[in-house]
DNA sequence: TTTATTTACTTAACCGATTAAGTAACACGG
DNA sequence: CCGTGTTACTTAATCGGTTAAGTAAATAAA
């Protein structure tokens, strides 16, 4: 059975392939019972439009690109399930493409949608990208482009975060109240601007608090997770560290092995706050105190905007920059002010 | 600035768009010189080719489609990991759709694939999907498709599994060491393959041991978070388990929750086993015992049978039947026999 | 009654790349 | 010197919708 396509409904009703097209967009033009008739038939032959044919007529796709540093996470997963509940709903088609945070993968994506391949993009960059982010700025100029979570500062665009520095400095000022003296954060990049907004709040909880940032108070880690696991025993031995912020789930774990490891108790010997969305946060042993992000709400409100503006080309998308506040979480891994 | 097109390449060097077309495919019709003064060219002015008039012509679109029920799942954010390492390495574009569980939703998902938007299917079925899936019946016929995990067993096709009745019934025995005798297993489906499996597996390992099979053997659960606390809570309470299988990861939190509500001790009151991939297993208080499925592996796996489908149209894809073992990892939720 | 307008179409160009078929120029074997 | 190949191109059709422009007939306005 060949593919039913437009031409073929026209000659079995006796009418010109424009009139197919115009009824089928319901074009004020077509009768309504040529239009049923049309229908009709369509439905009978089980006609699917081919949406290349489309896309390459009309300049546009319904198709979006999602690009993320990996999905094995739960803050990304929680924002794919937000872009998608948008995207589903309008009817847009959504492209995953994951960079395993390596710049160059990510510019090699980003080149291809100069093509036109999709429509808008929804990005949270890599923990390599820098200010010499060249294709990135050069998309934006193309294509609307919205950042969620991790935005490249460099490049002007639409961005939806949340409040890293304040969610660094409640949780660093949590471990104060709590005992803490000689802090730690574990960081994903220097470069990252969420990274570096969360040290931020780190180093001015410490201020505030008149305790001293030495060059310890911040490891950088890798995304090499046997690397990092190295990194960290050792750091704990070495600087006996009182409290821990882990700035990614995945370092979050990375912690409580590392504790295991060295037989530390937590939150007896350090006390760990780890940015995270897991659902499992709370059977943890010790239960994680985490600082928590609306991962489907970022998700979801980065792929409205970007619908918005994909909608009317006269929305101010590069303006847009929503925060959305991160909440702190407190279990048993930290103990509360006594 | 204007799209770079062919047309325009062509210009600029008095060529025809043919010549152009051939020589960025390196055909071999066109002179070496011509070859490198169009790479050039297409170098100088950022040339990217257009896909969809590229897949117009070609009938081909170097798309999948990966279609799963949700993606906030350790298993499923794994096995995309797994499919996307394949489809970034053959140079395809992956499109993702999640179901939500609904089977309405993933009949409209499919038959949008019959307009030849994408090469190939991934697809990891609902929980509602039955043997009344026309929608799949008629793809296979259409497209290449490989279920993976959530197969359809009404529909012939390829098939990457992992062994769950093997599993379930290892899990099962595990409990029995580990002296349970009046055990539960939590499963998500009447009619899902895999949820049959499993029951299958658990019934063998019941009879095996002349454990009785009751009516309260197996709990159907609900897709709806709330419902599957509320019924757990009371079949906890009414039936006294000894043990429990989750036979999702989201069930395997879920009995977390309801014997913190209940104060029911894990494994003192109850053991548990779930079906997880979650690399916080180890951490949980008490660390999870876990069948855990090969999810990265069996995501690469369909991935990999698709592409040899996509490449050579003899492959004879529907008889592909991969199963790929779970492994059973004993943690705390279980007392080991002694 | 004549002109203007509306209705319901059709014709044909177009989107941008691919490819079957055609051609001119040149080489080569007999 | 002729026929056969080979090389390196060009021409034009094609994929399947979309849409600007055109048209014939019916209806309304003048």
């Amino acid at each position: 059975m060949e593919n039913v396509t437009i031409r073929m409904l026209a000659e079995r009703l006796q009418l010109s392939t424009a009139t197919i097209s115009k009824a089928l967009s319901n074009s004020h033009e077509i009768s309504e019972e040529t239009k049923q008739r049309v229908l009709a038939l369509a439905a009978e032959l089980n006609y699917v439009p081919n949406p290349y044919a489309s896309s390459l007529r009309k300049k546009s796709s319904h198709t979006i690109a999602v690009v993320i540093p990996e999905v094995a996470d739960s803050f990304f997963a929680e924002a794919i399930n937000g872009i998608e509940s948008v995207a589903q709903e309008k009817g847009y088609h959504v492209l995953i493409y994951l960079t395993h945070e390596s710049f160059g993968k990510e510019e090699a994506i980003l080149k291809d949608f100069q093509s036109g391949r999709v429509d808008g993009v929804l990005i949270s960059v890599t923990t390599e990208t820098s200010s010499k982010a060249h294709g990135l700025a050069q998309l934006v100029k193309e294509i609307p482009v919205v950042f969620f979570d991790r935005v490249c500062e460099e490049v002007t665009a639409a961005r939806i975060t949340t409040d890293d520095a304040n969610a660094a400095y409640n949780a660093t000022a949590h471990l104060i109240a709590g005992g803490c003296r000689n802090m730690g954060l574990l960081s994903a990049s220097r470069q990252l601007s969420i990274s570096n907004r969360r040290a931020d709040g780190f180093r001015q909880a410490l201020a505030d608090h008149q305790l001293p940032l030495t060059d310890n108070s911040i490891l950088y880690c890798s995304n090499d997770p046997a690397a990092t696991q190295q990194l960290l025993q050792t750091a704990l031995q070495q600087n006996h560290y009182d409290g821990l912020i882990a700035t990614t789930e995945k370092l979050a774990t990375a912690v409580y092995q590392a504790c295991e490891e060295l037989s530390l108790t937590i939150p007896g010997d350090v006390q760990v706050i780890g940015f995270s969305n897991l659902s499992t946060a709370r059977f943890l042993q010790p239960s994680l105190t985490t600082v928590s992000q609306p991962a489907f709400d970022m998700g979801h409100a980065a792929a409205t905007v970007l619908f918005k503006a994909l909608k009317s080309s006269s929305f101010p998308l590069q303006e847009q920059q929503q925060v959305i506040p991160s909440s702190l979480i407190i279990r048993n891994s930290t103990k509360s002010g006594l």
